[in-house]
Order: C-alpha cells, then structure tokens, then sequence
DNA sequence: AATAAATATGAAAGCGCTTCCATATATTCT
DNA sequence: AGAATATATGGAAGCGCTTTCATATTTATT
C-alpha cells in the first residue's frame, strides 16, 4: 500500500471541502486509490493487466473526486487527441449540415470526443489543410458532400494518416469508408410509386450529374420506367442546379409545353418547390393535373401546399455511424471497413402525389 | 550564438530533405534561429523584449521549417486552449445555425482558434456542462439562442470563467456582452414601410413572447402603428409557435373572418409562409389583396411566390463579431464590452407587399 | 560618471498525462 | 520441481510547450 504525502492528501481534501474544484490530477487520484499513477492511467484507458480490486478502487476514487482527465495532457503524452473532425465545404443546406451535426456530436459525446467543425473547400490550398490537420491531430475526420469528394483534402488526411469516413460521395476510394443510401434503389421506389399511381407520363428533374447520387437516381427513374415499358421523353428530363431561378427554368421546360407528364420526379426538395411554383403560374393544379415528388424531406417539403411527397434521408443515422466507426477504431482498435455502409431511406408519402387523371 | 547540436541539425535536415513532415518543434526553430526556445516562444506569443533582428531570426526558421505549434502542448504549458465553443441548443433552425458557424469559423481562422461545436438543452445537467468545460478549458465560448438564456449553461460558463458572448439573448446579464440586432427598430421600419404603401388595416403574428426579441418586435409594431394614428385589432394580433400547423391557425383566426385586414407582419418567415399558405386556400391574393411581410429572410422566403418582403439579419456577421470578441481579449487583453452590440438589419423589399387597395 | 530603470535572453522547472522499462507475482508447461 | 510464460505494478522518462527566475545588456536619469 502506498503511503500518502501529507502535502497530497491536505490538498484534496482542501479542494474537496471548499468547493472550489481546484484541479484534481491524476496522482491526486492514484493517492487515493492507493496505487500509482500509470495503473490509474491503465484503468482509464481500459488497458489489461490490472486487478480488479485495484480497477474498482481506482474507479471509485476517480468517482469520488470527480476527476475529469486533462485532454490537452492526454493528447500531448499520448499521440491521440480527443477531438473528431466535421469537415465540410460551404454548407450543403442548413438543414442537413445542422442534421449531420447532431448526429456526430451524439455519438461523439457517447464515445468521449468532441466535435471540431471545419470549413474547406476546393479553393482551399493544401498548405492550410495540411497545417490544420497536423495542429490538431484529429482522431478522426468525417467528410459530408461536398468536402467528402475534395481531392486535395483526401490527400492531406491521407498523408496525415486521419482516419476518415466520408458520407454519401461520389466515387469510391479504398481503404476510405463512406456512409450512403441506396440512391438507386431509392430512385426505383419512388419511380415505381408514380408508376403504380397510374402515371404514364412522367417527367424528371436531375440534380447535378457530377455526383454519382444524381447519377444513379436517374439511371433508377430509367431503369423504373422501362420496366414499366414506359417510354421516356427526352424532352422531359431537365437538370437543375442550386439557384432556385436555374430550378425555376428547369420545371417551365418540362410542364410548359403543349404535352407535358403527368408527374414529375424532382431530385431533390427545393427542385419540387420550384415545380410546384411552376406548375401554380401555369394554373396547374397538383395533385389533379401533376403529381410531383421530392428527396430529401426538408423542413420545406411539409410546408409546402400541397405537403410534398419526397423520401428522408436518415441524415442523423448517417452521421452517427460515421462517428461510431471513427470512435470505434479508437477504443477497440478495429479496422475501418472497406465497404460502404448503406442505410435506409424512408418514403414519405403527402398530398403532392394522387392517382393519374383519366384524360 | 547558441552551437547547434549535431543530431538536432541532422535531423532538421533530414526532416526536410525527406519531405516526410516528421514534427518540427519549436527546439528545432531554436536551432535554426540561433536563439533559446524561451525566446522563440516570446516571439510567437507576441511578447515584449525581443530584439528585432531575433524576432525576424525565428519568424525566418520558422517559416522555413514551416513550423506548427503543438497546440496540446501549449494549452498544457499555458492555461488557455485554442477552442473556441460553439454551443447551441437543438438546432435552432438549420440556416440560422449554418450561417452562425460559418460567421464564427471565419473569424476563428484568422485567431488561430479552433471551432468546437456542442449542444446543451434545458435538460442538460449542470455536471454534464461543468465536466465539459473543465475538460476543454474553452478560451471563449459563443451562445445561440435559445441556448443563450440557459440559466444552467450561463452558470456554468461564469462558475468556470469562461468569456462569453451571447447571441440574440432574451435579457441581459452584467459582464456577459451580446451581440444582438435592434428588433425594434427593424419591426418599426417594417411597419413603417406597410403604413407608407397606405395600409390602414393590419395584422401582426407574434413570436413566443417569452422571448424579448418576440416582445420588442410585437410594441415596434404597436408603436408604429399609433405613431400614425391607426387602431390596432386585437383580433388582428396572433402568437405562432414552432409548428407550421399552429402558425396556420395563426394566420387563419386573422384572415379567415369577415373583416380582414390588408397587410399583415409576421415575425418571422416561417409564420408568413403559412400565411401565404391560409391566403392562398381562402382565395386572397398577394400582394393585391394582402401585402405579407416576414422577417428573417430564410431561404424560404425567395423560393416563396411572391417573394417575400422580410428583414434579413447579419446572421454571419453576429458570429463573427462575437467570435471576434473573444478572440481579442485572448490577443490584446482586451475587456469584454458590457453594453449589447447591435448590428444593422437589412430590409428587402420583394414581391408579397404592395400598395393597399382602394376600397 | 554613477546609479536606477528598462530591455533582452536563456536555463530549467513544470503542465498532467502516457508509455517504456524493470521488477514482482501468479500461472502454466515440461 | 524448475523453467517458461502470463499477469500485475510502479518508477521515471518524456510529449512540446509556457513561465518563472536569474542574469546580462541597454538606455534613461540624476
């Protein structure tokens, strides 16, 4: 048993008494629990080759003093740090940046870590990654679109040995994990939704092709229809962008013109809103004369009037996982899986969509 | 003229022969600089006593072995960190939050600080928030509202003597600055600008009252309105919530009776889309029939049809200024200001108002 | 010119941890 | 039983910085 220094004991029981949580060490903690301050370091980090008296013990008094480890020691002795990266290019929607966030930060919190938000985008030079990223030793990096398809930004964590997982992106890199939906299959269900509303003619409003998700949306749509053996109108397809003006522009092509569809699939939310804009200037009535549907299930999709028919992307969900994997590779030194991990979407249906008319 | 040691020479040089950034410290600038790392330390902490001709020694060596300060080590040595804390109650809309990061993270860049995000609600316990601060030892937190008028949160922060700035607090604390728009000014100029278009007859839709911004905005709109000699219908005068059906029967109790008004402000954009949504099911146009004002300027409301008048508040900017705040008493030993600051709004001026109609 | 005050610099002592190394004890294997 | 191995524990050396203290060098003051 170790013997303990008077100065040691006058001190915690000093900073005990009065309430002022003077700073209570780790030797503060191994005093009291009577053992040295590497077995209190061994309990701590769940190392092996300790007793378990002496892990109860250390515990106990770790508890009763209220010992909260100083991170900024922990990561200067140790060669992890305690902090979690969201890298992001300029926000990609309030809503699904804010979304993401939470997610991160819940599992984070579970797992000890903390959230360190950071900008980058493509203009950003590898200098001030790189710097950043040696400064802050990130023990992990989570990369949401459209950060997660930035080049330069995957050399600099991969020179710097962050582990990364990226969320949603456009292409694969091995050995770098990604969190994603099954945008194919997501396309395909809301397609075959239109499909069995009775529609025939049916019209669609592609995001931007670089991305591999606006890619394969489409390829669903088409694959649906001709399954259906539905023809598709060339004409009938448009793309749109972010400004809501180019959404705007894109919706008056398709359901301003003699034959227009019946229904129309628009990528994502804010491209529906612009069709429903659209389609009321045009006297359109939805969902009589149109049924449209959206992705994404923003704030914006239930506000709509008509509420918008759209498919939610567990935004949250995806984040979290993201976290768990950084998190876990960290406590139980697993390996990061090569796969992309693919979760669930939901399909959400409301008042924009309703049976085809009979004309 | 401090010898430089063999070993560290050579491995300085190695170092940046092989490209490989294996880690500067600031013992390798010393070297190269010829000085003692005590000197090197003054010159990047900005301190007095160095001679110039030295000072420009380790910026050089610096530069040249493009050194990154360990910031563990620092905030160990020292007592401050290189975090700045962002924290928020659940996300108080996701534009809102996006713009306020983005405004801190900029800010923050140019401080050498680092953005860390957490959320904190009303159930929160006063340990979870004590265990958080003591273990980051924040250099200056930020509050968004409503996370700014947690009574447990500001106890925390001032318990733990962290420099705090609050965005938009409902009231005032001494020694806790905010930095906040003039909401009364801005709803006088809103409710100035639908009396100047010759409306006589207006609504108002009033924010949760528990909030001093709700309150402040809801006696402009009084104000303003006896200003001009116009009687003001109780009737007229509606609570929304968070809702947007509640903010629908907000908007109905005022327009759907028989006597109406022919403008009607809304304290925020969300509640004037479901006005728009209510006009829109009741057959009444805008802006011929109903001039609508918002405020806020979301996204929402330029995707809106008709646009929406509203007032767009410096979202990023506030951050900024906060951030910059607390950035400075870190550099200059500045003090905190104690008065609020307040940031000018913007009025914008689209297409859901219009002149009153003769009747 | 002599003294006081301001300026300039470095050695060394930590900050609170983790981890290597040495040592001690308990367990398993011939 | 003794050797080989697994388990348990602590001492002490850093991690890369800041900061105190002592000391040297200038500059201002009488």
């Amino acid at each position: 048993m170790k013997t303990l220094s008077f100065s040691a004991v006058n001190r915690i029981c000093r900073a005990m008494a009065s309430k002022k949580v003077s700073k209570i060490t780790i030797s503060d903690v191994a005093c009291v629990a009577g053992v040295s301050v590497t077995t209190v370091s061994r309990v701590l980090n769940g190392e092996r080759y300790v007793r378990e008296d002496k892990k109860r013990a250390v515990l106990e008094a770790s508890a009763k003093l209220d010992y909260q480890p100083n991170v900024y020691a922990r990561s200067l002795a140790g060669d992890r740090s305690y902090l979690m990266g969201l890298l992001l290019d300029e926000a990609p929607g309030g809503e699904y940046l804010a979304g993401m966030q939470r997610g991160a930060m819940k599992r984070c919190k579970e797992a000890g870590l903390h959230l360190v938000v950071e900008h980058f985008d493509r203009s950003t030079e590898l200098d001030e990654i790189e710097s950043f990223l040696t400064k802050l030793k990130l023990s992990g990096a989570i990369l949401t679109p459209p950060a997660c398809d930035n080049k330069v930004l995957l050399a600099a964590l991969a020179r710097k040995k962050v582990p990364t997982v990226r969320i949603s992106p456009s292409e694969q890199y091995p050995g770098m994990p990604s969190v994603k939906i099954d945008d194919y299959q997501a396309a395909r269900t809301v397609t075959d939704h239109l499909i069995s509303l009775g529609h025939k003619e049916i019209g669609f409003i592609a995001g931007d092709l670089e991305h591999a998700d606006a890619r394969e949306r489409l390829s669903a749509f088409r694959d649906s229809m001709a399954a259906a053996g539905l023809p598709v109108l060339e004409e009938w397809i448009q793309t749109g962008r972010y400004l809501f003006e180019e959404n705007l522009g894109a919706a008056t092509k398709i359901l301003d013109q003699s034959q227009r569809p019946t229904a129309l699939f628009s990528s994502n939310d804010d491209m529906a809103a612009a069709a429903i804009v659209v389609a009321d200037r045009l006297n359109i009535r939805i969902p009589q004369d149109l049924s449209i549907v959206g992705f994404d299930d923003t704030p914006m999709a239930s506000a709509l009037s008509p509420a918008l028919t759209t498919v939610r992307q567990p935004v949250e969900e995806m984040a979290a996982t993201a976290a768990g994997l950084l998190a876990d590779i960290q406590s139980d030194s697993k390996r990061l899986p090569d796969a992309p991990i693919i979760l669930d979407v939901e399909f959400i249906l409301r008042g924009s969509t309703g049976l085809a008319s009979h004309n």
